[in-house]
DNA sequence: ACCCAGTCTGAAACTTGTTCTAGATTAGCG
DNA sequence: CGCTAATCTAGAACAAGTTTCAGACTGGGT
């Protein structure tokens, strides 16, 4: 059920660059991008209210639903936006230190950051990305590959990495996202997340030991 | 709003052993989280149904909200009764190997074999147990402890563990978590998810070089 | 046995995510 | 330009979590 489209006749708008929208229509995709992220930022994951996003967008509510089939997927986009952002940001200055693993905990601490300064906004796509079910999976499936490609990116230029690599970066994204969800709940400080994310860096240590 | 009881003169049934609930109470109670346990099992979070879980342990709709003040909350105490259950079984049979990494592994992975007898029961309380937010944070946190509890006990007879030691077990906790929602919303294999656990433990070497 | 406060019940109401429908609009095409 | 299919809109309708309320019931103290 949940893995089938709908119906064989009405195709909804993929979110992917597959179909050619038309201008009119990559506009109202991102005016529903933008007020999806200014109500979560307002109120976080609650303050996201499908009417209201429809209404902030100039959109009908039918035509939400077109582009995103869910609140969830709504979110989820809204996370890979977000964070082809900050890919961007990163790119530009990338992080200094000599070590991979310090460099990998100082390119999450930066994007710990970017959530601190606005939390609700992080407790909606965050609460969205960990809800979201086998429906959403490609979606969010694309999140984690733009995360587990930062994630690569700060560890350095090296080639092709080991298994035993991608297994430490799994394991840091799995440690990044459950801290994450820990501090927007209210159960850890902002320092406990950043001891988490400088343990679980430790890891990388460990599979590069052909250290310089 | 959230942190704040609804009313001051409405007190809930509190789930902790703080008042003594008379037998009556406790048979509810009870009644409830099988019904909760059942209806997950079969369904997994979306079975789950206010209105059919009061029907099904013969209690009335505004009863169940009484006993547990969200859907939330309902699935979070059906964690933290599973939970216990499967302490109870592993202190019967404590894992056997003679490296306190492998045994944390060997624990995790007793657990996950659990989950997978129930998939949907787990995908139920999982959901919850991430999607929850601060007005379940004292409960989630209790689950946390619990788990955090299981995992000190699979790593030693040590006394006190050290401070390192303790933000090894919490991202341990983390990888344990999120690599249990990538494999119930079908992005991760088992084998995958085995692989995560074994990794994420190598932590604890680190943390224990006193090896005898 | 009687009474009070707290509890439970049954049912309706409210909220917000989601679906559906009928008609207006738009895009692409001959 | 005029046609056709797809898209968009407004609004109703539906589903499930949550709240509310009036009345019945229970337990403990007198």
């Amino acid at each position: 059920m949940t893995t089938e489209p709908k119906s064989p006749t009405a195709r909804a708008v993929p979110a992917g660059p597959s179909l050619p929208l038309t201008e009119r229509q990559e506009a109202r995709r991102r005016r529903i991008l933008q007020a999806t992220a200014e109500l979560a930022s307002r109120g976080g994951f609650d303050a996201v209210q499908m009417r209201e996003v429809a209404e902030a967008a100039g959109v009908a509510l039918g035509t939400l639903y077109r582009y995103f089939p869910s609140k969830i997927h709504l979110l989820v986009a809204t996370m890979q936006d977000q964070l082809q952002r900050l890919h961007g940001t990163l790119r530009k200055r990338p992080p200094t230190d000599a070590d991979p693993a310090a460099r990998v905990a100082q390119t999450l601490m930066r994007a710990f950051r970017a959530m601190q300064r606005e939390p609700h906004l992080a407790d909606a796509m965050v609460r969205a990305l960990t809800f979201a079910d086998r429906s959403v999976s490609s979606e969010v499936d694309t999140v984690s590959r733009l995360t587990t490609t930062i994630i690569l990116d700060a560890m350095g230029p090296a080639g092709p990495p080991t298994p035993e690599q991608l297994s430490a970066v799994r394991v840091i994204e799995h440690t990044w996202h459950s801290a994450l969800i820990t501090w927007l709940s209210g159960r850890a400080s902002i320092a406990q997340v950043r001891i988490d994310i400088e343990t679980v860096c430790r890891l990388i240590r460990l599979t590069t030991p052909q250290q310089a």
